[in-house]
DNA sequence: TTGTTTCTTGACTAATACAGTCGGAAAGTA
DNA sequence: TACTTTCCGACTGTATTAGTCAAGAAACAA
């Protein structure tokens, strides 16, 4: 539905491992691998893709390694979400498979609940941003 | 997540069908499955599974098929999502795979929010019955 | 009784999406 | 130069899920 993959769950992480290092300098793949216990190669793939988003920026070489360009407070879960749920697919409606294959020709009988539960749901992702988790507790 | 399976999928339109139909005799398998373009067999194993939920019952024979046993007003979708998910493995946070990988050692920082999101959806979920989407519209 | 219709059951296969890997190239630092 | 890091695209493996099949049991009709 939202997410559910590795992909999203390691991204939100990472993320949130470069908000708590923020402002300092670049921090290496394998640091963010280790600490969140993600596999390193995954995760190249994982943040590489990430740039596209204008959250994060890299940088190569032996000081090396990857930092946030947006505020902290200005990330919010929903954005993470949403830009990593675009490149996969995410379903249009709790009881079809895409808009196309529902069997209630436009005038689905679940839409409205679902829209519903989509909104309350982002309402909860797009207010809370990677700063509100950072100052949340220790780890 | 929540769900986006097939099975789950099937499950609630099924049921749906059973709804508007209430009241009359068994419904066919091969009848909901032609209505709502469920691959047959596939939705015999679903309602089979169903019935141990206490929601249907089915009745062999050239009159057979499957009926609701419960009031369409008394089914929400909540019931039919955790029942059919039980079986699935649901995931239990938005940033790990289990609580048991969980990297932030029981204070995950994302716990809160998850919670919250999970309180809301299913407060939408409890909240719409089966029948509340039969008097919704037409299909 | 015999035949037909329908559900029952469990095992089976098929597809596919996703997690994760690998090798080597490019870029930055010293 | 040597070294470290990200970058890129192709690759593999595997687990889950979708969906099928065949034989059998119950219910009913004639």
């Amino acid at each position: 539905m939202f997410f559910s993959q590795r992909k999203t769950q390691y991204a939100l992480r990472a993320i949130y491992e470069l908000a708590k290092r923020h402002g300092e300098g670049p921090t290496k793949i394998s640091e963010i691998a280790k600490v969140q216990g993600i596999p390193t190669r995954f995760l190249e793939v994982i943040l590489n893709q990430l740039k596209a988003s204008g959250m994060v920026e890299s940088k190569r070489g032996f000081y090396g390694g990857y930092r946030l360009i947006r505020q902290p407070g200005d990330i919010t879960i929903g954005d993470v979400l949403r830009y990593m749920q675009k490149s996969a697919g995410h379903s249009a409606c709790i009881a079809c498979v895409a808009e196309e294959s529902c069997p209630f020709d436009g005038n689905c009988v679940f839409s409205d609940m679902w829209k519903r539960v989509h909104t309350e749901v982002y309402k909860i992702f797009d207010g809370t941003t990677i700063e509100d988790l950072v100052h949340h507790g220790s780890s």
